[in-house]
DNA sequence: ATCGTTACTGAACGCTTGTACAAAAAATAT
DNA sequence: ATATTTTTTGTACAAGCGTTCAGTAACGAT
């Protein structure tokens, strides 16, 4: 429940680890903290790695610890039980790249000066920044797919994080109404829907397109990926509104 | 890889276990059967089920053989091993769904009767199918959602069925070619692929929908969420071919 | 130099997992 | 009725799991 609110205020953001201390301590406080934090920083980067493999289940403590180069107990000793590690690695991840995309919307509504943000700087906002993480060498490169996936089994510890984003996504409906008046809320919402799942899956199975096109595809260039989706979902958006019972052909 | 080749081909499909005998041995042999497949049928039912809940790590057989009503050994004896019961169950599945998918395909193309298949059909057709099942109140709305996620779980050892209806899919992109001469076929790969996203993002994460829209949207009407989706699709596919380095006005 | 705190370690715990196997049971064939 | 084959079962096993804990080492504070 906490846990879910963190990532629905912005307050939160950066209440990192470690940030209460302010400055005061100075060298050997620091040099100590340091220490600490080096293995706890390999560690969630270790699982930031496994998990990215697999699934919260597949991955155990020990493959992390190997990976990490660190003894099993520190693991305990740092994060407690496997579920914290868990959410320590997720919660970041999570918070960072709400804030990325939340951002990225506000820029681009400032930059419009007042007068309409064009849909084309709204979807930008919204399936950027997901592709861009994928092309990050880091961490987020592995982990974007954490995040997208891990809301898909109903087993894992975060399962109850399905909802992760979705207070955050509702800022972007203001924008799509104010760039299409005629769409209804139920349109937008549906069609919010269907440009997150394309952004998500060009995420996630990416060497399917390259394999299902025989290598036609080129998924190199980030900024061509991002400019094909936003142009597929800008054109998508512009469609006209539904309309129940539509004219069918035949059947 | 001889069970990748069985999703690539038609021939397969009937090839059920059992369909061998010719109906020679008559009543004896076949109530004698009877017995062993029913206890096989509870099994891959309580499996589906079970892996529809989660991943195929976070499953275990004991957990199978009490949802099946069975004792676990009846579980080696039928099916060997855990990664045998899971290819048997998903198999079973995907062989249908890429049937169902073609059949649906090729209906739509004798309707147009020559003339050129309208993109609605074909979308139609790419995308109804998985839809449809979500509602099936059976085995297969529960499957839908394995045979969607497995491909993002490395671990799981259907990971190499990640290509699993490639070479099925390729068959819509003449009739995309056909429909809109105008795209390369990078673009219909594209988009095919955004399609495909959307579909999927609906199908697995339709609750999503439900929460973030407030319940204004309606997830409950088969018919109105297929034409909704095919709706998008068809406006994006309609948009203009890709240009590298499309005039973008500020960044 | 001593103390106390923080960081780390190795070994062990109890538990669950997938799998194996011999024996029982059931069904069919002779 | 007996033999044979198919199916089911209880039990056991080794391996792996997350977690615990007493003990050690490193460090800053006193």
């Amino acid at each position: 429940m906490g846990v879910v609110r963190a990532l629905e205020t912005e307050e939160h953001i950066n209440e990192e680890r470690g940030n209460a201390e302010q400055g005061a301590g100075a060298s050997g406080r620091a040099r100590r903290q340091e220490r600490g934090e080096e293995t706890r920083r390999k560690i969630m980067e270790a699982a930031e790695a496994e998990f990215a493999r697999g699934s919260y289940h597949s991955v155990s403590l020990r493959d992390i610890a190997k990976t990490a180069d660190v003894r099993l107990a520190s693991i305990a000793y740092h994060f407690g039980t496997k579920e914290e590690l868990w959410k320590a690695v997720f919660l970041r991840r999570a918070i960072e790249m709400n804030r990325e995309r939340v951002a990225l919307l506000t820029e681009t509504a400032r930059k419009a000066k007042g007068s309409v943000v064009p849909l084309r700087g709204v979807l930008r906002a919204m399936l950027q920044p997901g592709i861009r993480w994928l092309f990050d060498p880091g961490g987020r490169g592995l982990f974007i797919q954490v995040l997208i996936r891990s809301p898909l089994d109903q087993t894992s510890p975060m399962f109850d994080m399905f909802y992760r984003d979705a207070r955050h996504i509702q800022r972007f409906i203001p924008y799509f109404k104010k760039a299409l008046p005629e769409l209804t809320e139920e349109d937008i919402n549906w069609r919010m829907h269907f440009c997150i799942g394309a952004m998500h899956y060009t995420i996630t199975d990416i060497k399917r397109l390259e394999y299902v096109s025989n290598g036609v595809c080129n998924t190199e260039d980030m900024e061509e990926m991002v400019d094909r989706v936003v142009t597929f979902c800008e054109a998508a958006f512009r469609a006209p509104p539904y309309e129940k019972q539509p004219p069918r052909p035949c059947t």
